[in-house]
DNA sequence: CAGATGTCAGCCGCACTGATATGA
DNA sequence: CTCATATCAGTGGGGCTGACATCT
């Protein structure tokens, strides 16, 4: 046997899943993905079509709540929500309940550039995941949304 | 108004696939695995990590290659190798056939270093995964892996 | 000459730490 | 007083553009 090294020996015949593992390849997908999703084709940088699709998943939530759910810390999310106020697209206001909160809403015009992202969202994601067919991307979604807990 | 807690209420009655797209799940979860792996649960940084992943499937590759396969840039590709060689982890020599080109290979200690991170980052992905069964997680590994076209 | 490869300087978006103000 | 929420200043790593040197 000439090989005994069996880190470099490539005449190996099962799946590597120790060089291939599953965050790896998944981070590496995200990174396909973020370059492919351009502000021209989303109409909006990408980090604010998240929070879009966030706030029209739940039309009234409290500032930390939405920050949360974005895996994003506070400190950029102040940022966040401050730009997409002044594009108009979500409004803040006081809870009245409990001062300290804020509560976060979706704004008309949000709502409409929201739903022209969708649009591109979809059409990056074709492109990104061309090489699964219809079922096997729906496996993918459905796996990865029970992995996030939602 | 039925529903008291803005929060928590959901009158819709589909799933909404407009609003969890699957890249929009999966960069979440990028974010997720992100934060889950520390320095110091990896004895390195992700990105390194990932470089000496990708030596080790490819032991002697060009360095654009080994960059394209990271899908990093080359400027920061790079920053990485620089880093690399300076923690004794790799290798980088001139191709004689063309001298243009740096060979970049993985030293016995880059190996070495390669396989503890290895069992860190299945202890990373056993937590960040822990919603799905192993077939699930293989399942959701072979979609990635055929997304990317690996 | 054009084209490919690698390197470097610089800019910018973004994640984080730490400190502060306000309210429960 | 404490804890929670939101905000801001500053730091650091990473992604990119543009320029340049070297080699084919």
């Amino acid at each position: 046997m000439q090989c005994d090294d069996p880190v470099r020996c490539y005449d190996r015949d099962v799946p590597d899943t120790r060089t291939k593992g599953t965050i790896t390849l998944l981070t590496k997908l995200a990174k396909v993905i973020h370059r492919q999703t351009t502000e021209e084709l989303l109409g909006m940088r990408w980090k604010h079509f998240v929070a879009l699709s966030a706030l029209n998943e739940q039309p009234s939530v409290s500032q930390q709540t939405l920050c949360d759910q974005m895996v994003m810390d506070p400190n950029n999310c102040v940022i966040l929500l401050n730009e997409l106020e002044a594009m108009g697209y979500a409004t803040r206001r006081r809870d009245p309940t409990d001062r300290r909160r804020h509560i976060v809403e979706l704004s008309d015009a949000g709502r409409e550039v929201f739903e022209r992202g969708v649009r591109a969202r979809e059409a990056i994601e074709d492109d990104v995941l061309g090489a699964l067919d219809g079922e096997e991307r729906e496996t993918l979604r459905v796996l990865l949304a029970k992995a996030i807990g939602d």
